[in-house]
DNA sequence: GATGAAAATGAAAATCATTTCCATTTGTGC
DNA sequence: GCACAAATGGAAATGATTTTCATTTTCATC
């Protein structure tokens, strides 16, 4: 059995994650998809966990910081989060019941790559939804 | 000298442009590229026009709608506007210094329409933007 | 020109996500 | 235990956006 090694904590070595930043990596995993900050708060209130609005937000920017997880925006505005490296998928939402389909997006990465390469662009990023009205309304 | 034709407003006639939604228009073009509305108003007040802030919101609103204007975010959430050109486009935005190419989508546009067809969507949208550093940043 | 209804307007208040402040608690090394 | 830094959370502040509501403007019609 190796031995355990013992390091000590210094400031060239990297952070340890914060209890709470591992609380919400947790949240993120359980529930897949994509949440704010304040559904993320609700969600771990709601599990019994006291914490603070506050902390979630801190703690979600330094997951962001350190690319744990990836920062989005819904159409109002809304931060939404969820973690990096999880497939990269789009979505097909309903405008009447709110339904939502994880799509493939192929096309688009290709679309996206194209794109930024003829302008010249770098670490480029793109969003894509498609929005209408499902079968069922 | 021509004769001024005098029309009648009908309920069936096109809904004529306000007054406020013209001034907007107006400095969205002097200034070519976004701004926010909270920007385009201060832009008006600074010119001596007395506008108020709601009546900007709901002037760039009401433009959205009409899709006269594009409705985007900035990275913080903030959403900007930006007159529309005559074709459906979908922009390549520079997160460093904001500048903006349209660019062209035929490619979404088919993935659109494809995987709405796929799940049985009807009345259909789509918003799709790429952003990165551009070469100059 | 007067009139009345509908549309437009703006000031102030309300809302809502996010950030800042600050006092308290927790964790760690000695 | 002690000292000190990091983490935490509640309350207040901030800032964009929306709502409310009373007032003003527009305009077709008389």
């Amino acid at each position: 059995m190796m031995k355990k090694v013992i390091q000590k904590k210094t400031t060239m070595m990297k952070k340890v994650m914060s209890k709470s930043n591992l609380k919400l990596i947790a949240v993120l995993e359980r529930t897949g998809g994509f949440a704010s900050a304040q559904e993320l708060h609700q969600i771990l209130r709601r599990e019994g966990d006291g914490i603070g609005l506050t902390t979630v937000y801190r703690a979600l920017q330094s997951l962001v910081d350190d690319k744990i997880v990836d920062l989005l925006r819904r159409e109002d505005g809304e931060a939404i989060y969820r973690l990096c490296g999880e497939t990269h998928h789009h979505h097909l939402v309903c405008k009447s019941c709110g339904d939502t389909v994880e799509i493939e997006g192929g096309a688009i990465e290709k679309w996206a790559k194209t794109m930024a390469e003829e302008f010249s662009f770098r670490d480029v990023g793109h969003t894509a939804e498609i929005f209408g009205i499902c079968s069922k309304c």
